[in-house]
DNA sequence: GATATGC
DNA sequence: CGCATATCA
């Protein structure tokens, strides 16, 4: 029954990984050099399955994805507990207000840099130069604390009851459900992700205009019953926003999608990401192809064949032949 | 049309 | 990770 290696948990050279990926960081927010991010990434991933600690440079040179530069790394760490490069990177000021930058929601790496070069380095600093940001990034400066915050579980269960009897009433053929985290029955949560779809919505459906007014209709009414404050971006299909039932402003992303595609949208939105994964690559070796829209048969030739016909998530196990997991069993 | 961002 | 959206060129 205990088959799977659980990735972290028995990693020998968590130190290790824990600096380089610092280290990776660092390349793609600060210097903004995705190369070095990920040569970093790749030494970390390959020292976290490295079965057996690492007890020197050389040892570590002869992994894949180890070179001289690394290996001495390695070396400076196991003799002085620390790394210099590291200790600099850390005390740096462009650094420091780089990654303070990066905490509003809609600034990255790329604004982030801009705004330091222009001497905005702090949380004060952008609100006296609200101008200079765009609309997502304004909503994400206006509820920073709040974002940062998890939500509690019982918090969702109130929204999800808001949202269902609200879109009830406006239409009760509206299917709703929460994903992640929420489903797969974790306390708490980093944000709130509604999927909804209608069944005169489909993948078939030409009309364009269906879906953006189906969608449209579902966050007007939202907005009506005060449940959601804000609005991030809204296009025909995504919704991303800001709702609120008690004290703090949450994020709330909610997405249509087509009736025939929804078992397989929230399958996918539910995750976990490896769960995910698993339950691809177990697709692939039964000769099917999975994604959040669809399964399909893969034909000899290597081309996917029409996706098939599938009326709920255990439908999806059950083509590719693995054993059905509740949500909750999707860590 | 390209780029940034979030998921 | 590829896709949806916003923003700017």
């Amino acid at each position: 029954m205990s088959k799977r290696k659980a990735p972290s948990a028995d990693n020998l050279n968590q130190d290790f990984c824990e600096f380089l990926i610092e280290l990776a960081d660092y390349e793609k927010n600060v210097n903004r050099n995705i190369h070095k991010h990920n040569v970093y990434r790749k030494a970390a991933n390959v020292l976290a399955s490295h079965p057996t600690r690492i007890k020197n440079g050389d040892e570590a040179r002869k992994l894949n994805g180890i070179g001289a530069k690394i290996a001495e790394k390695i070396d400076e760490f196991l003799q002085t507990g620390k790394l210099r490069k590291l200790d600099n990177i850390r005390k740096d000021d462009t650094s420091q207000a780089i990654n303070e930058m990066t905490r509003v929601s809609g600034i990255g790496p790329a604004k982030a840099q801009d705004l330091v070069r222009s001497g905005i380095k702090t949380i004060e600093d952008l609100e006296k130069n609200k101008d200079k940001l765009t609309h997502h990034q304004r909503i994400g400066l206006k509820y920073v604390h709040d974002f940062e915050q998890k939500i509690p579980r019982a918090e969702i269960e109130k929204i999800e009851g808001v949202v269902r009897d609200e879109l009830g009433k406006l239409d009760s053929e509206y299917l709703i459900t929460i994903c992640g985290s929420y489903r797969r029955g974790k306390l708490e949560s980093g944000d709130i992700d509604v999927l909804v779809t209608h069944p005169s919505f489909t993948s078939e459906t030409k009309d364009k205009h269906l879906a953006a007014s189906l969608l449209k209709k579902v966050v007007s009414c939202l907005e009506a019953k005060q449940l959601i404050t804000d609005t991030i971006s809204l296009g025909d299909v995504k919704f991303m926003g800001v709702c609120k039932v008690d004290e703090i402003a949450r994020r709330i992303d909610i997405r249509l999608t087509p009736h025939d595609q929804y078992h397989c949208s929230t399958l996918y939105f539910t995750g976990s990401d490896m769960f995910n994964k698993e339950m691809r690559t177990h697709a692939i070796a039964n000769g099917f192809t999975l994604n959040e829209y669809c399964l399909r048969p893969m034909g000899a030739t290597g081309i996917a064949g029409k996706p098939v016909p599938v009326s709920s998530e255990e439908d999806i196990f059950d083509y590719i032949n693995f054993p059905y997991k509740a949500p909750q069993d999707r860590g």
